[in-house]
DNA sequence: GAGCGCAAAACTGTATACAACTTTGAAAAA
DNA sequence: TTTTTCAAAGTTGTATACAGTTTTGCGCTC
């Protein structure tokens, strides 16, 4: 009856599958609770999750294509650790395409999109006030995408996506303690631009928002060689 | 890193790998070989390739993810038609990242890297005297990703990989027949601004190259019911 | 003859089994 | 004691087997 502990999840239709795993190890990247450079062994999360390796393994490589994790042949899958270069392009490329998404969206949003994104806000809020700074980058990055969303450009959109969760590992790695946390009023006044339409006022305010952003972050140079020493004793 | 050779000839050093078949297949949806629309079935590839299943279905979820691919679930992977608005929106996103990229080509970009270019354009020449369109398109397209190389933004470069492999199906949907040949002229302009290091004008040709690509598409608003309808009949 | 329904075939999704490679630990030699 | 070699353990890459779903084709009913 051991093994049948693993498919407690016997409630649940089965049918969905192997992208839940995804989406919990997104998640749980997204929520840092699992760090950079961290191993994701097969054999691990298949236990984890009751389900076999075949799953887990399309999982990560999915996760790999979005450069979340980092799969080196035939030694395995690790938390993609993005370098002090990848930080530094991943945040020129933000800066290039949000605000156009932010001013597109300023354009296209319907009242039920201000009230979605004024949820976000909400939610993030009662994150942060339960101290839960995993789930609020999570739900602030979240905002970014549903703002994308918003402004109807579904390839652009998956761009920003996946620059937005891999700006969750350079946040991990690079974020200055000493820096005040993210400004709350920087979205809510985004949001008030967009609900305005006032389309250039919103990529304005998305601009100053990513480069606050980029600000906080330490990427001055410093020791790359720990970071590949890590690699071997983490 | 070039084994290019490893492909389709039965004498396989036995050690090949996974993402062999998928750059066979990206190749192939390239140079049209296999047209928007018709299914990959994983016993048929398998059988093709002299590989398990199990090789094949990590290909086309990496097709997939590129967007090269449509996985349907229990139904199974078709090549990708990109919608008109697919379209229109990749084209948008090429005319947005790539002048900018363009520039930074023209930076950056050494003896070597210009010579690179050349010969690639010469190839493609080569391939067109030879009426190899396929090849000569898929040359066009690398040379936009070797641009994006040069120009040593991987992260951006990346985005526009992605891009140009979503417009190699968008021309075999959408060419215009009626339409002239790539202009030749375009390219090897190009070159010569980035091998002068002119910046702004590098990105001017990039950009009416793009704007010329684009509108040698017919993006006009046609039937898209029958498309529905295909997907069933095809 | 047309329409409906059910069963068999085909294919995808998942799990398990086997092979190859990498790492690790200890034993032997210097 | 230090270094080197080699074997055993562990992990990933690939192949095969099984289960669930979709499609197809035939037979039955109206």
């Amino acid at each position: 009856m051991d093994t049948a502990a693993a498919k407690t999840q016997s409630a649940r239709p089965a049918q969905p599958l192997a992208e839940d795993v995804t989406r919990a190890l997104t998640l749980a990247i997204h929520e840092h609770r699992i760090k950079p450079g961290m191993k994701l062994g097969e054999d691990e999360l298949a236990d984890i999750y009751g389900v076999s390796r075949t799953v887990v393994r399309s999982a990560l490589h999915a996760l790999a294509h979005v450069q979340l994790v980092d799969i080196q042949r035939n030694r395995g899958a690790f938390v993609a650790q993005p370098t002090l270069r990848d930080a530094r392009e991943v945040f020129e490329a933000r800066e290039l395409l949000e605000p156009r998404i932010a001013r597109m969206a300023a354009a296209k949003a319907t009242p039920d999109d201000v009230a979605l994104l004024q949820q976000h806000i909400h939610d993030e809020h009662t994150a942060l006030a339960e101290a839960d700074h995993g789930r609020a980058l999570h739900l602030s990055g979240q905002f970014h995408i549903e703002i994308a969303r918003i402004a109807d450009q579904q390839t652009i959109a998956a761009f920003v996506e996946s620059l937005i969760s891999r700006s969750s590992l350079i946040i991990a790695l690079y974020w200055r303690r000493e820096s005040a946390l993210c400004e709350k009023h920087a979205h809510h006044e985004l949001v008030q631009a967009i609900a305005d339409g006032n389309g250039d006022k919103a990529a304005d305010l998305m601009r100053s928002h990513l480069v606050d952003l980029h600000s906080a972050l330490d990427l001055r140079e410093q020791d790359e060689a720990p970071r590949s020493l890590k690699d071997a004793l983490l």
